[in-house]
RNA sequence: GGCACUGUAGCUCAGCGGUUAGAGCGGUGGCUUCAUAAGCCAUAGGUCCUCGGUUCAAGUCCGAGCAGUGCUACCA
């Protein structure tokens, strides 16, 4: 007997627009309810915004209105982009509502009732000015290890020391640039170690996971001897969220109530159709389904399961796991163009050729999916307007109906039919790129049957009427067997070739029988080939979208308008007198030899001339920028000469060159104009 | 460094123990001109990363290595 289908999609953050990245995951869900509705399975598609945490409050402040205001908008504009591409929810919620409230009260009361909490007091930084505890990716300060400046408050970037950030020096909040001060505040955290067999025994389910992720999970977090880390769930003022009922002042962590709109979302949906979640989220009749990023699969595969099961509802069935997207081989740029939002798309392009490209690439693996901008083009053009549509385009005119026994046709069409069982299994299965091989494999060999048949030539002819009438009838029900199969992906096709062939296409089983003697209204263009200029068109106004990046070319100074993100992104730091400038001694010096070094990714080996026969050894973190370490021999550069020598793993670091730029690849090293001499002073 | 994944035709990938290794796109040559310059046929192109092992038989299983990717660690 069916079971009834619940299915996620990932909650998007209230604070940014849908891109291109984000519709891999919501496609690839809608192509499955789709696939699993045509099937006759009841399905339920919910999804919501993510509303709360300290990024929305921040955003809500600046634009100066408040948080309703901004989630309404977020929302409305989300669900506007979705539905342009075809995404279907069932419900769109957010969990910013009291039914979420409800749920994540119980939970609590639950968690609470069973000792399942601790509460730690835990000393925090706080910034006076913000109103507002900083969480550890709020501070930047120095590194209590190596002195590295500019590093965040759980681990310092330069030299791995992992510490608390209250353990910073001279720490800074990313909010408003004040000095932190130190709070206490008790903060609660669930026993993650107490759900260890529940969630150990779920993540072994087989068909729960995907090998791979299964493998990761165990190697990661289910470590034999090590217990599961408590999980901090709790949030002092000021945080936008939901209170803690028992702790007054304090906030439940934005992923711990994120989940529960899954639920909330259900429910309300239910509320309007009269139905009740419970139906969806417990006892044998149903299945729930996640479709997630691997970047959230620590949530999912950890707490997630242990929430559900102490709610007492049920564990998901399955949990799809994607993974992310590059665009021509590499993630997406701004600068390049390549991060393009949904709008952005839609301005430019057929929201269906999308929805079949990746669908074409969707595997049941949580590997990264390229997206090939050339690719795009010839394979959309190729498959869906060159075999495809063509089919339909080059057989529907010649006949004014569909013969009424359908003839011979070499076995194609039942072949066709055989063939759908392991295209149904792929759609099952995720492998949604598999189906579209099969699919198109089917397209071949109908258009090579048309070519055999040649009903252009048998219209010439008079007396080949009934030959025609076979040749295209065979035609267009192959036609209608490739709508049924694609009709997940592109629904539209389905709804058209049920106009023209006068007969809707409404369940999978429709490709299991032809259509005999039904009329043949007016053949439409159903799709329009990809023009490369309109992709290079939505390239360029995604560059133009991109902040402070002014087109390369010729530029004269008072023409280039730098941008406010990079001093937004980190304020600045607050007054030093003079003599605290002065203790820094910052010298010319000249790079004689650079080196990598073994078993480091970011770390170059600088030898730095002082001038005479004064050299320095500093390890830099700058390999992510200067990959190659030769061209920076012999250039200067600005070190820090009196800073304290730091033992690393790979020898004694002396110093530090300085270097703008956030890091990875926007690492900046600083040189002085020419004429400076290695060993004077910078000041 | 740790864990994992990947490495097959120019490109994207399929094949995961069994005949001479496949598809699509791209290349080349031809045919067709019904069709949104679509389609069909033919053809070129491969040490299936390397080296060992198991087996009657290995891209396909095992071991080691190399390279790439992701997470993680190192990153004054």
């Amino acid at each position: 007997m069916p079971k009834r289908l619940l299915v996620t999609a990932a909650l998007p953050y209230a604070n940014g627009h849908i891109h291109i990245g984000h519709l891999v995951e919501y496609l690839m869900t809608d192509v499955w309810v789709r696939y699993q509705r045509l099937q006759g399975r009841q399905a339920a598609y919910i999804c919501a915004d993510d509303t709360h945490g300290t990024a929305i409050m921040m955003a809500a402040r600046k634009a100066g209105v408040p948080e309703s205001a901004l989630l309404a908008e977020m929302s409305a504009a989300h669900q506007q982009d979705f539905a342009d591409f075809g995404i279907r929810f069932d419900h769109y919620g957010s969990t910013d509502s009291a039914t979420n409230k409800a749920f994540v009260y119980e939970i609590w009361a639950k968690l609470r009732a069973a000792g399942h909490i601790d509460q730690k007091t835990v000393t925090q930084l706080y910034d006076p000015t913000a109103g507002a505890f900083l969480a550890d990716r709020f501070v930047k300060g120095i590194c209590p290890k190596c002195g590295a400046p500019d590093q965040y408050g759980d681990s310092c970037d330069k030299c791995g020391a992992t510490y608390e950030a209250t353990d910073l020096k001279q720490p800074k909040s990313t909010l408003s640039g004040a000095v932190p001060e130190l709070r206490e505040a008790v903060h609660a955290f669930v026993k993650l170690e107490d759900f260890r067999t529940i969630i150990a025994d779920w993540v072994g389910r087989d068909g729960a996971l995907h090998p791979d992720m299964q493998k990761w999970v165990r190697n990661t977090f289910l470590i034999e001897g090590e217990p599961l880390r408590s999980w901090d769930v709790s949030r002092p003022a000021a945080y936008f969220g939901f209170e803690i009922p028992d702790l007054p002042g304090n906030y439940f962590y934005v992923w711990l109530d994120a989940p529960f709109g899954y639920i909330a979302s259900t429910a309300d949906w239910c509320a309007k159709t009269g139905d009740t979640w419970q139906h969806w989220w417990q006892g044998d009749g149903v299945e729930v389904h996640h479709f997630i990023g691997k970047d959230i699969a620590k949530f999912h595969t950890l707490f997630w399961p242990a929430m559900l099961r102490l709610a007492g509802h049920n564990l998901p069935e399955k949990i799809h796991i994607h993974g992310f997207l590059t665009v021509n081989g590499e993630k997406m740029s701004k600068s390049k163009g390549t991060f393009i939002r949904a709008r952005t798309y839609l301005d430019h392009l057929d929201p269906r050729w999308l929805r079949y490209y990746y669908a074409a690439k969707f595997t049941d693996g949580a590997e990264d999916l390229d997206l090939s901008l050339d690719e795009f083009t010839a394979k959309v053009n190729a498959d869906l307007i060159g075999k495809v549509v063509n089919l339909a385009s080059r057989t529907a005119k010649f006949v004014p109906r569909l013969a009424t026994t359908y003839p011979e046709d070499g076995g194609l069409f039942t072949r066709a039919a055989t063939e759908g069982t392991a295209i149904a299994a792929a759609y099952d299965a995720g492998n949604t790129g598999e189906a579209m091989r099969r699919i198109m494999a089917l397209a071949d060999r109908a258009n090579e049957f048309v070519e055999k048949a040649a009903p252009w030539a048998l219209k010439k002819d008079p007396a080949k009427a009934a030959d025609l009438e076979a040749a295209c009838s065979v035609a267009l029900n192959l036609f209608r067997q490739l709508c049924v199969y694609l009709a997940p992906v592109l629904p539209d096709f389905a709804e058209e070739c049920g106009r023209l062939l006068g007969t809707p296409i409404t369940r999978w089983s429709d490709a299991q029988s032809p259509l005999t003697g039904t009329a043949i209204a007016e053949f439409k263009p159903l799709m329009n080939r990809i023009d490369p200029l309109k992709v290079q068109a939505m390239v360029d106004a995604s560059k133009a979208e991109a902040p402070g990046t002014p087109d390369p070319g010729p530029r004269t100074p008072d023409a280039v308008t730098d941008g406010p993100e990079a001093l937004a992104a980190e304020p600045l730091a607050p007054i030093i007198t003079f003599d605290d400038f002065a203790k820094v001694d910052l010298r010319v010096a000249r790079v004689v030899n650079a080196e990598e070094v073994p078993k480091a990714k970011k770390i170059l080996k600088l030898t730095l001339s002082l001038g005479g026969d004064q050299t320095r050894t500093v390890f830099a973190g700058i390999k992510t920028a200067y990959p190659d370490p030769k061209p920076l021999v012999g250039r200067l550069v600005v070190f820090v000469a009196n800073l304290a020598p730091r033992q690393m793993s790979f020898g004694l670091s002396e110093g530090m060159v300085i270097a703008a730029g956030p890091g990875d690849q926007d690492i900046y090293l600083l040189a002085p104009d020419s004429g400076a001499k290695p060993g004077q002073r910078i000041r």
